[in-house]
Formats: C-alpha cells, structure tokens, sequence
DNA sequence: TTGACTTGTTTAATCGATTAAACAAAATTA
DNA sequence: TAATTTTGTTTAATCGATTAAACAAGTCAA
C-alpha cells in the first residue's frame, strides 16, 4: 500500500505545527487561527488528498463512531431488512456500523461481543439468544450503552424495541375466528423466548376470548434448529392435518416456519383457504408469490430500527434513563383467510 | 461506562513492566520470560477481565483485522446471503466486517470507501454500481487490496469474482427452446453494468444459436429504480402479453424483477407453464411458493463469498497477483418451464 | 511605561498498545 | 578471574491524532 498522508505531512509542507492543522481541519479555535494559514491548510491538505486516521483520533478520543449490531443471522430477511434501517439511520449520525450473526448461540454471541468491546464500540444492538440472558446481564452491569431488539428478557431492566408480539398474536387469531375457522392450529418454536412464549400466550387466548377451548394437539412447538426446521414443519403440518380433527387454520409463528410451511404446503396441493387458511408473522416477498396471497402479521420494522438506533444513540451520549418499547403489529388481510374474495382490498 | 483495564494494570498490579505484560498476553519471547512472572501476568489478567484495546493495538501495526463489505443493499437477499458467508470467512481468519449499502449511488458508494479507509479497513469486498470505474480504478491505484463481487468491469484489471453470465443465460435459453418455447422475453435492466450485458448477450445468441430470431421487443430493459420497478416491470410484462404476439416464455434477469413480475403474474392468474414458462437469475424463497416452482439459474454463492473473502485475505497479505473468476452457475429446473399435468394449479 | 488583554502559534502530554534496543544479573567459557 | 553468553526485564520511541497549557508578540488602557 501506497504511504498514508497524516498531519504532520501537512505541517511540514505548510510549515507550521501539527497541532495548528488539527485546529484548522477540526474547525476548533475559529477565530484564533489567521485566516492565510487556515486557507493554505486546508488548500495543502485538500492536494495530499489528506484523510484522518480514525483509528487514531479513536484511541485519543475513545470514540469510535461504530455500532455492533448481533443478529441471529444476517441472511435472515427480518434480520438484513432490519440491518439496512439501521445502517442507514447510523449514517445519519456518522455512525458505521459492524455485524456478526450469533446463530442462536451463546458461545458464538459471547464472541462477537467480545470482538466487538475490544473494538471499541460506541454500543450494541442486539436481538440476543434464548440462552443470552447472562450475556445481556453482564453488558448491563458494565454500563455499555445498548439495546435490544426483537427480543428481550423481561426481568432484566433493559432498553429494548420489540413487538407486542400478545395483541399481534391474538389479531391474527380473532381474526381466523371473525372468518369462522374453528380449528385453528399454530406451529411455533420450542424456545423460552419471551417473544415467541408471547405469541403462544396471544394465541390460546384468543381463542378462549372466542369461546373455543385451547386442543394443545394443535399447538405443535418444533426444536429451534435450522438444518432440521424444514422436516420438523413437514411433520408438523403433516401431524395437523392428519384425518380425524384436522385443524381448518394454521398460524406460523416466524417467517423461517412459515416459508417451509408454506412449500410443504404448496406440494401438498391443499387448497388455501377452503381446505385450510393461512396467516404468518413477519412479512417475506414469498408471502405474495403464493397463489392465495398470505395474510400476515406486519412487523414495523423501519420504526423497529430506527428507534433502536435512537435510544441507542442516546445512551451513548449519557443518557441513563431505559426505554421500552413493545410497537403495535398491523394485520394485513389477504386471500389466505378470507374466503370471500371481494371483501379483499384490490391487488 | 466502567474505567477499562489496561496493559499498565496488570503491569502495576504485577510489579513489572508493561511491555512485559505485552510479550507474555502475545506469547512473544517465549523462551526469554520466567515461568512464574508470565503465569502471575497471566493470572491477573484474568482476575482483572483484560481485554486488548484494538484500537490501540491497530494504531501502533497498522493492521486492524476489520474488511468492508460494499453491495448495493444489505437487504437484497442476494447481497445479505453473501454477507453471512464472507461474516463466516472472515471471522475464521479473525476478521472482523463493516458493511454499507450504496444503492447503486456513486456518491454513497465513495462515501462508504472513505469512511471505510479512513477506518483503515485492511482490505474491500465491493459488488460495484454501473458507474464505478473510476471509484474501481481509484483504489487500484492507491494500491487498496480489495476485491469485486457479481459485478466487475473487464476494462479495468482486478481481481473479481463473478458468475459467468454469459453461459448462464445461455444455459437458460436453450432449456427453454429444447422445451419447446418459441416466443421467449426477457425483462432485464437498462444499464451498461456488464454482468447485466452479459445477459443480455447471452439470451441473444442461444436464440440465433438455435435457429429463432432475435426479436427485439422481447427483450425489454427497464430502468434501474428500485422504485419505480415494480411499475416497470408490470408494463413490460403488459407488453410482452399484449394480443398479436405474446411471448410464451419469460426469462428474469435479476431476483428484483422476478419477485415483482411473479407478484404480477400470480395476480393475473397466468396458467404457468401452460400459457408462460418462467425462469429467473437468483435463488430466492419466494420462487418455492409460487405454485409452479420456479426455474432458476443458481449461482454458486457459498463458492463466490468464500473465494472472495480468500482472495482478499490474500492480497491483503501481499500477494499482488490478479485473480479473475467466471464460477458456472447451475440450472435448476422445476415445473414452471416444464408442462407437467401434476403442477397445475391447485386453485 | 507598565501591566493586562488579544491574537496566533507551539510545546508537550496523552490515548494504549508494540517492539527494538539497552541493561543488569546470572551462568558459562576461557 | 576475566570475558563472554544467556536469561530476564526495562527503557523509550512509536503509531497519528487531540488538546490543555505555555509562549511570544502585538494592542490597549491607565
């Protein structure tokens, strides 16, 4: 690599100190500096094609402008949807930011965070683990700014953003009751997480509230495992469907299930929504593509980041106080539920 | 935040020197330092929860084991795939990434390059916009290790790692005429990016190549607006449907037009692959859900990020040779090009 | 004329590591 | 015993910036 031009190139071209070049290309000490040197400066700097090196100014001003972000796994439509938000949102704040998937892993999570502090980090965004709860403990005892989200613990005082993944759930579910399922079956995760338990409490409420008794046949929780999920739904739908009380709804309780679900699905030649109705959380392309478009429970992703990164932002600059916030779902209404299709919005 | 540990503590607290310290944390003069004076560093090291400040450590080597990663946007499946395998790559070299997204903007794009060479990135992955070259050729010249993704400019020497779309395309057509399909479209971009070029020449010669003229209107290029393309590609898709002389097979020269013109389809409820065969560049979930699977063109993305991630590390570790690569890509054939009574809709 | 400001700039310490070179004490060789 | 080598450790410069404090020279008021 070709030499990197620093201030001290400049100084000695211009012919003063280094420190004056500080001054000058920081705009510090404006109305000291004559204005002659300033101009020839900024003109000398501007011919080297000078650059600062951040990681210098980083070490003496133990700022580094970079935000961690630790996601599950950035190939994840939620999770790289969520990324570019925040990516943006940082840009705005001259913030760059790094990444690292976790893979549901602690050890890999501990890593990264790790990686990251060593780094320097300003602060983290994380949608952390089942198992992170310590993890999350520890950065909370160590004062280092960060937030959740997706995901939280709610006994740990934590900034987060995060669905109200109960209410979401129940809509979707009082709304397959409004369009007169009756058997209505949900594939979720076995996984202590909050919001996941969350969205199976909304369920088996929503349906009480209804007057239909909880079956937990029709709850079928598969292992959190991404090389096996797609036969895990297979069975799982399989199992569902089975003759005897076949379920006439199914709810999906994340994207991941719900794009296995739905091919399983689609290979089956099951008729949606006569044989059976389909509703999903998060919102994926895929969902559109499927000949009876897929009614959804609609993260507010942009709002998810953007908050995020604000109460992020904020702790960073000093502000102690914590923020938690569970954002409103939106149900959005397609052909998978509804049989009558004028009451459709128009394509 | 809590007051950070460093080298001059465990130094203090041990009674020695810090560069001692230092030797015995990097295993340096192995031979050289007393047995139990390194293992006391060690220990207290431990018991004070040292961690190396990279900040610092990259100041004084020059060397801060971080690479950036440039696509056009970290959301695009495509872009967040390969993300995750170059995370992967590089965290095994213990590399660390910082991402940005350019959305084809040539001033986003210098942008993120200065800020991440200001950040003494060791080296670039960048899948460039159309108008890149001079950005491309920039950084050739200041000697910056970086290497191309996808996109690259056969002017400019460098090392890339590309599909090689023209046999790709070609692949596609000819499947498509050896099923029997006569009046084949494409919808592609209008730019000068020449992997898109490349397509695009592809699809024309396997035409000629197999006797069918190359009809012009068929092949429509639209304009590279994220968004304004679901509009376009709806239009093209009008177009090339029109009465007279509608296409009976339609080959997609990216994932964003495919998702969006499926959408369309599906919505016009166009028998596939009855009254149009269907195939696509890129992989996506979305293409199982469509109810005719589709038929894509499958590039070797595990292949293209690992080899990339390789070849930087390697140039970041002086190698100055150039490595250009065309990887084959794989054609996957599914029903929504094949007439097959069984994958008729299920509607 | 002298002390007190202003203006414009430099000096030098600092951030937290790395590392060549210097040094001291012990061990070995001559 | 003196010279040399080995072993174990410290000194001090350095990376490239920032910035409080010092300094020099000019201006001004009393």
């Amino acid at each position: 690599m070709i030499k990197k031009i620093c201030l001290k190139d400049i100084a000695e071209k211009v012919g003063v100190s280094t420190a004056l070049v500080s001054y000058v290309l920081n705009n510090k000490k404006e109305g000291r500096i004559k204005k002659s040197v300033a101009q020839r400066i900024r003109e000398v700097a501007m011919e080297l094609n000078y650059h600062t090196n951040q990681i210098a100014k980083s070490l003496k001003t133990s700022k580094t402008f970079t935000i961690g972000l630790i996601v599950a796994d950035i190939s994840n439509p939620f999770s790289s949807s969520l990324a570019r938000i925040i990516e943006d949102e940082a840009d705005k704040n001259n913030y760059t930011v790094i990444f690292g998937s976790s893979d549901e892993s602690l050890l890999r999570s501990n890593k990264l965070v790790d990686t990251f502090l060593n780094r320097q980090v300003d602060g983290l965004i994380i949608a952390p683990g089942e198992d992170a709860a310590s993890q999350i403990f520890s950065l909370r005892q160590q004062r280092i700014p960060f937030v959740l989200v997706d995901r939280y613990f709610p006994d740990i005082k934590t900034n987060y953003v995060a669905l109200d993944n109960y209410k979401a759930s129940c809509s979707a579910i009082q709304h397959l009751v409004n369009c007169g399922f009756k058997r209505i079956g949900m594939i979720s995760l076995n996984t202590p997480l909050f919001n996941i338990q969350e969205r199976k409490r909304g369920y088996i409420d929503a349906l009480q509230n209804s007057g239909i008794n909880f079956d937990k046949r029709r709850l079928i929780e598969i292992d959190y495992d991404n090389d096996k999920m797609e036969t895990s739904v297979k069975n799982a739908i399989n199992i569902l469907l089975a003759p005897g009380h076949p379920i006439d709804a199914l709810l999906f309780a994340t994207n991941a299930i719900a794009t296995h679900g739905l091919r399983h699905i689609n290979a089956l030649q099951i008729k949606v929504p006569e044989s059976l109705a389909l509703a999903t959380f998060d919102k994926t392309d895929a969902l559109d593509l499927f000949y009876a478009p897929i009614t959804y429970i609609n993260q507010p992703l942009q709002e998810m980041g953007r908050l995020a990164t604000k109460i992020l932002l904020e702790a960073i600059e000093g502000n102690t106080s914590i923020t938690q916030l569970n954002l409103p779902a939106e149900l959005v209404i397609r052909s998978s539920t509804v049989m009558d299709k004028k009451y459709l919005p128009a394509i």
